[in-house]
DNA sequence: GAAAATATATAGAGCTTCTATATATCTGAG
DNA sequence: CTCAGATATATAGAAGCTCTATATATTTTC
C-alpha cells in the first residue's frame, strides 16, 4: 500500500498522480484521454510525455490505486481504461488535504515577495 | 539569464528555489540560516538535505540571482552570506504569479475529489 | 575536555522525467 | 481510395535532480 506522505522531495512525482487519480474520479477512462483532459482543463498549462504518463499508469495500477481494463467492445483498437479503485479514492481524499496544507505553508513563506 | 519558466516537469526544483530567494527577500543569510528558517516558517514541512540546499545555492549565484560573500567580521568561522540580486528579485515576483496561476489550475482540477 | 551544534562542500546512488523510437488503428482530406 | 495526421500504447536510454554518506573545521555547551 502506498504512502500517503507528500514529500517535497517528489513534488512533481505527487503532482501527476494526484491530477491523474483526480481525473479518474469522475469516470475510467484510457491514458491518451487522460492526458487530453488534463491538458485541457489545465488550458495547456499541464501537458504529459506519453512516455511518463504510461509508467506512471502501470505504476498507480501495481500500487492498487487504479485498475485498468482493456477496452471491450472494439477489439482492433486497443485502449485500456483505468478505473479508480476505493483505495486509491481514499489515497487521492487525503492526498487533496496534504496538497492544501503544503500550498498554504509555501505561499506564506514566499508571500513575503508582496509586501 | 534564467528563465522564468515554471516547468511542471521540475516542481521540486523551482519550489526550492522559490522558497530560498523569498526568505533572503528580507536580508542576506547564510547557507544553514536559509535551512533553519525555511524549516521554521513551514512548521518543519520543509527541510533541506545540505547535500541538496548548497548545490542549488551554488546555481543561483552561478545565475546572479544571488549573490555571495564570505562573513567579514569572522576570519575563523567560514559562513558565506547571500544577498538576493535585482535580478533575483524580479525573477522570484514573476515565479510568485506562476505558482499563482499554476495552483491555481491544479486545485481546479484536483477539487473535484471533495465534489 | 568531549560531545553536540554550527557551517560548508562534494561524490555517488537512486529515482524520475524527457526524448526518441516502435507499433498499430482510425479518421478525414483530396 | 490513398495518404497524412490523429489516436493509442509501450519501452529504452539520456539527462537531471535529490538523497545519503562522507569529509572537514569551528563554536558552544556541559
Amino acid at each position: 500500500m502506498k504512502k500517503s506522505d507528500l514529500s517535497v522531495s517528489n513534488l512533481t512525482k505527487n503532482f501527476n498522480e494526484a491530477l491523474i487519480l483526480s481525473i479518474l474520479f469522475l469516470e475510467p477512462k484510457h491514458g491518451y484521454q487522460i492526458a487530453l483532459e488534463i491538458e485541457e482543463k489545465s488550458e495547456g498549462l499541464f501537458k504529459f510525455n506519453h512516455g511518463t504518463l504510461y509508467p506512471i499508469l502501470h505504476k498507480l495500477e501495481k500500487e492498487g490505486l487504479i485498475k485498468g481494463d482493456w477496452e471491450a467492445d472494439s477489439p482492433k483498437r486497443k485502449r485500456k481504461f483505468y478505473a479508480i479503485t476505493s483505495i486509491g479514492k481514499k489515497h487521492m481524499k487525503n492526498q487533496y488535504r496534504e496538497w492544501e496544507n503544503l500550498t498554504n505553508h509555501f505561499f506564506n513563506i514566499i508571500g513575503e515577495v508582496n509586501k
